[in-house]
DNA sequence: TTGTATATTCGATGTTCGTCGAACACGAAA
DNA sequence: TTTCGTGTTCGACGAACATCGAATATACAA
């Protein structure tokens, strides 16, 4: 874990073809399905089979995208769902979150 | 154009991270956010900066994906957003779609 | 039949992506 | 201090992608 704070992007500058493509992928839509609204989930708790590296990449897309939120806890990690997104772009996760159990 | 029928998924085998995929390119997008639902747009009626062999690829992206429908009139075709993909997932593209403005 | 307009397919190019293992950086514990 | 646990970063790989121009196939018009 770097000491460096993690990037978040400013709610403007938030995308929508970037949001998208960040749920596009079907590791990332299990990570944000079972992250629960206004909870945080612990960076190892996600039960997606990829490697320690790989989940750190989806991660980054994810923060990136604006999506999630990374907080610093000692060594650990704790992810939780951005409320900004949810201003910039008001029904898009929960519309697709509502659809993601029928699909797996 | 070929004299093939277009191929067209059925409603079952869509999947949430391929449509998710289809739309989180910036041209098709706009494609997609261009055909009034309900209704049937020209296929050189897109504003979009692509070549023609372009535009049909993406195209085939947004038919593969469910998306859309394409239908040969002649040497011309005609694209349509496709009624049963919010069956499948209702509210999906309703909530893309009125996002859409505000982002261009 | 010959020619034209329309869209698809093909081949190529450069880019982005998802994945991994190895190496690293940091905090905490021993 | 040394060790261990946790994520991140780096380098590499093959696959997928967006893009184009050229060639092609088809329907229609002249």
């Amino acid at each position: 874990m770097a000491q460096e704070p993690y990037f978040h992007p400013e709610i403007d500058a938030i995308t929508l073809a970037e949001v998208l493509h960040a749920l596009s992928d079907p590791v990332r839509l299990a990570i944000v399905q079972s992250i629960a609204p206004g909870e945080e989930t612990a960076w190892n708790a996600f039960m997606v089979n990829v490697a320690p590296s790989t989940l750190s990449h989806h991660m980054k897309v994810l923060r990136n995208a604006g999506v999630i939120a990374s907080r610093r806890d000692g060594t650990r990690c704790s992810v939780s769902l951005r409320p900004e997104l949810s201003e910039r772009f008001p029904g898009l996760l929960e519309a697709v979150l509502r659809l993601v159990p029928q699909t797996a």
